[in-house]
DNA sequence: CCGATACGGTACTAGGCGTACCTTAATTTG
DNA sequence: CAAATTAAGGTACGCCTAGTACCGTATCGG
């Protein structure tokens, strides 16, 4: 029998870990189960991370590799709801779940932090703002609206939700309230 | 030696626990410490609050009493980066972090999120429907911007600051962009 | 072929949550 | 006022999990 080293294993524990994750969230994680499941030992995985909480950042960003493409339907308000609906069902998975957990508990170690905001595409402005620049083209926002923190505040409020309400899921309503209640009129307040 | 009872224990018990919530912070507050510092045992305490969560949220409660007032300027601007200043210098106190780390303790519970919601005046939106409803009377906000999602916005996109930074503390020129790039032009926005 | 390196196995320690059980004091009730 | 009930105190658990230590052994690089 062969016995699996460096990447290989680093592989497998990873691998191990992710299903571990969406098997029993983040307080369910066990190094122990970790090890069991890839069919190693704790020691293997104490010498890559230091603890439980880098180990589930490192094994999340293996999970949350899937970014969302933008929706592009000719319209500012449907982009917008259309994008906010996709991270509120993504939000709704337990792997939305996961990473709420793991924003919790990776909020003392300040690199752990980043690497999951690395890891969540819709944390990033990139998304938001290339549906504003669209808008923009279209004339249907001013150019004063291209900011970071402008494009993005529609789903910081979401995110909000899931903070404040420990909400499962966010209902459509609230999104509706967000995009026309908040967004919209944030837009044309930057004119 | 007299045997306390009843509500005097209980007030003894909650004392304790908000002591140790400042002393080591909610990750470090045990059962055990607190029963110890308040002269009791595990047993008065488990059959006051069923664990660790919601005997912290109670202890918190007892906390975070002091209501911010609000500031009154005459302007709008003003009003809002001076409220939004006082709430991030809570938040920027040890008491902030304790409430930053139940909030996720707590997400699994929904009544123990409420009970903290309830506890934390910054949350509600009647310092800031207050706030809002002197500018409307000063002709400086349209009375349509007199919504609950609205008037919090500037509050919920500093808390986003904590949640995803890690923030000790939010730097000032955050605080200003956020009204000026945000919060005065969704007024704006809204007439 | 020979180190050096890293994996596997196992056994620990330490700490904390929550529970069980019993004794003892205070309070309520007949 | 005595008896019954309620609630504290004391103590010892069971259980789980993080993290560490040690050692034999397979694999890899030179």
């Amino acid at each position: 029998m062969s016995r699996r080293r460096g990447a290989e294993l680093e592989d497998a524990i990873l691998r191990a870990a992710a299903e571990e994750l969406v098997r029993s969230g983040y307080a369910g994680l066990t190094m122990e189960a970790v090890a069991r499941r890839a069919g190693t030992n704790k020691n293997a995985v104490y010498r890559r991370w230091p603890g439980k909480a880098a180990l589930g950042v490192a094994a999340y960003r293996r999970l949350a590799v899937a970014a969302t493409d933008v929706p592009d339907t000719g319209s500012l308000r449907d982009d917008v709801l259309e994008l906010l609906r996709r991270v509120n069902q993504q939000w709704s998975t337990p792997l939305g779940a996961v990473q709420r957990d793991l924003l919790a508990a990776a909020a003392a170690e300040v690199d752990l932090l980043a690497a999951i905001q690395e890891a969540s595409a819709d944390a990033g402005s990139a998304l938001w703002l290339g549906l504003l620049e669209r808008a923009v083209a279209r004339g249907e926002a001013p150019s004063s609206a291209l900011h970071p923190r402008v494009a993005t505040t529609a789903v910081v409020l979401l995110r909000n939700e899931y903070v404040t309400r420990g909400a499962q899921t966010a209902p459509d309503e609230v999104l509706i309230e967000i995009v026309d209640e908040i967004y919209l009129p944030l837009i044309r307040g930057r004119a």
